[in-house]
DNA sequence: AATTTTTAAATTACGCCGTTAATAATATTC
DNA sequence: GAATATTATTAACGGCGTAATTTAAAAATT
């Protein structure tokens, strides 16, 4: 390996070192308290030394959402080749996204209701993203339930919003609103995905 | 009128001012981008000047939410007066706080999605406001479906929370989400609507 | 009416923030 | 070893929420 390469890769690291830092600082403090002091703090450089990797703080949300995504359309695939049923892949794929935003609430909140780091729609659509993959494995999901006739013909981006809409809307209340009920979140959660799947069947 | 209620009567007059310039500077700004020192100029009064009205920023957003509230909740009551049947009842009821999230995206942002003004569930339910009187009449709606049999028998507060939460979802995938075509948020809203009053049909 | 007390407002200040510009230190190339 | 390129730091700008202090105005009391 030239000398080129092994500083490209030491770099490469660093900038893994920064994204493991952020993510973390992120999840515990939210956006709105993560400051790129503390971070700096925590990785034991100065701030500015970050903006050498990265040029700024959305570009360090950006980097951990697709981190997210990536991951997130490979489970996704897999169910997908696991699973036999196509509503009961549906429904896995929809209680997976639902349940990680359960489990973990605050990095939910932090990859969908943050920012709109990937832009306006055209850019999203030009340039290839792990979100987009994400999407497209999603709605490739649903349109195996439509061609097997199992739910109600339409078109399945719209399917797909509903679904991502419910699971996001059960978070947001879990997250926001001092009525709901925490012990009830579960049941909340478990109902949509019933009614909904139930609504949508023909 | 005496001396002293006239001078409560002007605090009071100065007090409504400051939440109608904060109300246009929240919405137009979003909450990240609303300062006190904004707010200070546009009223025409220094920074600090606000703290003698208000406890600090969050306790604007506070009032700012209440307001919204007291009509919302005034609006539920008026639809339920007029409509005679439940499930059409419950139809428009959840019908208009979708159409207002879609039609004032970041105003219903910042009245749902931007912190929890309201504190824990134990202060909220302490505590009367007009965000938990909007809560109960949601709830009676919904109660008089069960009452009908017309909707599947189950917790009526379960029912409110799955509804606001799926208009909720529809509102930050509008707001957040890049892949969301707003061209068919209209449709996603509709469809939304029918396919979860479908299901909780018996 | 003059003086004291209360109230309202402004100024100043503290400790944060994201980010840019300028500068120093280190490594690489010639 | 000198010149160049890279990496990091320090200093600085203009913003933020808000607490403490100080000034100005109004009201109450004498």
């Amino acid at each position: 390996m030239g000398v080129k390469e092994k500083r490209a890769k030491y770099r490469e690291e660093f900038r893994q070192e920064i994204l493991d830092a952020a993510r973390e600082l992120f999840i515990n403090e939210g956006y709105e308290n993560f400051s790129m002091r503390k971070l700096a703090e925590k990785i034991g450089y100065s701030a500015t030394t970050i903006y050498l990797y990265f040029k700024n703080k959305d570009d360090l949300l950006l980097a951990i959402c697709e981190e997210f995504f990536g991951k997130f359309s490979a489970r996704l695939n897999h169910i997908r080749t696991v699973s036999r049923d196509p509503v009961e892949t549906l429904r896995q794929a929809f209680l997976y996204l639902m349940d990680f935003g359960l489990k973990k609430p605050y990095q939910y909140k932090l990859i969908f209701f943050t920012k709109s780091v990937y832009g306006s729609r055209e850019e999203l659509v030009k340039t290839e993203s792990m979100a987009r993959a994400t999407f497209i494995v999603f709605k490739e999901i649903v349109q195996d339930c439509i061609d097997a006739g199992q739910i109600k013909h339409m078109e399945a981006a719209v399917i797909v919003d509903i679904l991502v809409a419910a699971s996001h809307g059960v978070i947001t209340k879990n997250l926001y609103c001092a009525n709901f009920l925490k012990e009830r979140s579960g049941i909340v959660a478990r109902t949509m995905v019933d009614v909904l799947l139930r609504g949508l069947q023909k």
